[in-house]
DNA sequence: TAGATTGTTAATCGATTAACAATC
DNA sequence: TAGATTGTTAATCGATTAACAATC
């Protein structure tokens, strides 16, 4: 009778989880037991019942007069995102982007591990970035079924990341973080994450123009 | 009577900006001219309605059958951007994040240079990073000020962010580029444009789950 | 109790999409 | 001309916000 329905969470809301397992995590930290839609939109700059609504999202009730209980709000939420059990991933691409994001502390207290990096250029095969072995793209695919990987980091450079892309497919990658500004065209079920430095840039760049014309 | 009215763009339109420049810039490379909303649309995904209404906004009009003139569209569209003339920028924090944007292809296509990093690490300063100079913290007042740099690219440490945002603004920024997790507090006509990589992953991670469990 | 907070239901807001006349 | 494309006006969709009864 679709019992288990996978209950729909607007991606905005998504999006505002990892700030506030940020948030519940230093509370409980900090020997706290509760927090309030108030406090937390304080703290965020957002408002008490758009914090509530996304806390409603995860299944959580709280209490009138007190708010929500940090542990179980902190699993629903790791719940929810799948970062209950650290998501192993690997990275493909050793290049500057790629080493920064291997050493990204900020991951690793998130499910996020890069269990392996890899390159094709002799240099790099064998050396450790920070802390992980880069292998030639050759071992790709037995590494991704030995370790059960369903996660890459894409972080080539633009003429070969839909080669790339492809060949991680093809070894049994379902979701795909895509640094580079190359479009993906791969089987619909794949999940395909891009993260476009320019766009990012131009959102500032567009609001900055924008309050310095306001100005003259 | 508020003739020059700054026009009401929408964020989600500025967010396509730069995938529609990518695309314009590359059909002009190949000595095309024109270009149709049904064409833009086609090889970006999107429909061509979404297109017409963002191309609206940059106040360029289009020819029934033909489509969009090439140029005066990647006029308009970086002009809307600020791209228009190289937007210079610094970049506080040389760690392995920092060194990659410096390093960062793709922006220099767009207006963001990199005009100088500044660390406080001794052994830093004075090298070079992908061929720009790393200079002290304490030069950066002065020299934002010569160089008169409006932009600043923030990827220190969480704890010392809001410190080191604080000097930035006192030295005349009126924009950062935040990669850091902290939030800032900064006066309020500073414009913020935080990064958070962890909202990526939460992103791909919630929908490679919900895409495992609904097979399950 | 009094009063702050939750959670529901409805209203608002803004972006996307649809429909279609105008155009070349 | 015929037909593909633009651009306007209206409808839809989804997220945010508001109002307020229920709760402890």
């Amino acid at each position: 009778m679709g019992e288990h329905q996978v209950q729909k969470v607007p991606l905005p809301s998504i999006r505002r989880y990892p700030l506030y397992l940020r948030l519940l995590k230093a509370h409980l930290e900090e020997g706290e037991k509760w927090i309030s839609s108030t406090e937390i939109a304080r703290v965020l700059n957002l408002k008490p019942i758009q914090v509530r609504k996304d806390m409603a999202c995860t299944g959580i009730g709280g209490k009138p007069r007190i708010g929500f209980a940090l542990e179980p709000l902190i699993f629903a939420i790791e719940q929810l995102l799948g970062w209950d059990n650290a998501t192993d991933a690997i990275l493909v691409g050793a290049g500057n982007l790629g080493s920064a994001l291997t050493g990204y502390h900020g991951f690793d207290q998130y499910g996020l591990k890069i269990a392996a990096v890899f390159d094709n250029s002799p240099e790099k095969i064998g050396t450790m970035i920070n802390g992980v072995r880069v292998f030639a793209m050759g071992e790709m695919p037995e590494m991704v079924s030995t370790l059960s990987v369903r996660m890459a980091v894409l972080t080539v450079p633009a003429e070969h990341a839909q080669e790339v892309a492809l060949s991680l497919v093809n070894a049994g990658i379902l979701g795909i973080w895509n640094f580079s500004v190359q479009a993906l065209n791969l089987p619909s079920h794949i999940i395909v994450q891009r993260t476009d430095l320019a766009v990012s840039f131009a959102e500032l760049s567009a609001r900055l123009i924008k309050e310095i014309r306001k100005k003259t």
